[in-house]
DNA sequence: CCGCATCTACGAAGACCTTCGTTGACTTCT
DNA sequence: AGAAGTCAACGAAGGTCTTCGTAGATGCGG
């Protein structure tokens, strides 16, 4: 039984899900290969065990070989984490995170104008 | 001795330094009142312990009630952990990031207007 | 000086996370 | 059928993080 809510997946889990989300439904052994040689097969099992445990995974178990799915979409994930962060580490400014990612590096200029773009619509909705 | 380079703080330890970072140097017991009543005086102490090994906060011994002081840059750290999460759940894609930041949020037009400017500065800078 | 409060230091408990060795079951190949 | 390979399950080890009880030192009021 998944506990509800899904919690926060840990470093290790992170890296399985975005194997996952990659690969699609895959085996342990197809996780393993694409997060190369340094993760152990035992290990990536285990983790795969406890995350469908937690809810983040769910398993076929009909065929010998178990098939491992993603339970939680790439971007709820990525907003959950986001959302963590801006409270932990911002105050919820979330004006003061976006100048931290975009400050130094160099988006180019059709994600500078996707910016734009979104700024526009958030501006459209301001009453 | 502070090891180098300087650790990402933990979620308790991060509470600390943002206590830290709002008051300026403190003793343990500001600290504490400062964090609220959920927060043991001893716990706080223990961690202020730990940080000042990792170098995370420094520490004045010269009196007998010790006074700590954060030893990193609120920014500093926030680009750390801004950075860490960017590799770790968003393959380095800082626009993903910042999508995710904006949106269902409703920044204000005065944060929209800072935020143009950014994307002017950044689009100067193009070569 | 004595008792009380405050402070630092230490260690240990408990939780969680990660890794891996081992076991037993099943499959495949010869 | 027998051997070799593959698989899930389990437990335990080692690490980190967080919390707190307790002890020992220091300062302070009477």
């Amino acid at each position: 039984m998944p506990a509800n809510p899904i919690p926060r997946p840990t470093e290790s889990e992170l890296l399985i899900l975005r194997a996952l989300w990659r690969l699609g439904p895959s085996t342990v052994r197809q996780v393993v290969e694409e997060l190369g040689p340094d993760t152990g097969y035992t290990t990536a099992l285990k983790l795969l065990q406890i995350m469908t445990e937690k809810g983040l995974v769910t398993r076929d178990d009909s065929a010998r070989t178990h098939v491992f799915t993603p339970a939680v979409p790439e971007t709820t994930t990525q907003r959950q984490l986001v959302d963590d962060l801006l409270d932990r580490a911002f105050g919820g400014s979330a004006q003061k995170l976006v100048l931290h990612a975009l400050a130094g590096r160099k988006p180019s200029a059709a994600e500078v104008s996707e910016l734009r773009r979104l700024l526009d619509t958030l501006e459209g909705q301001q009453p």
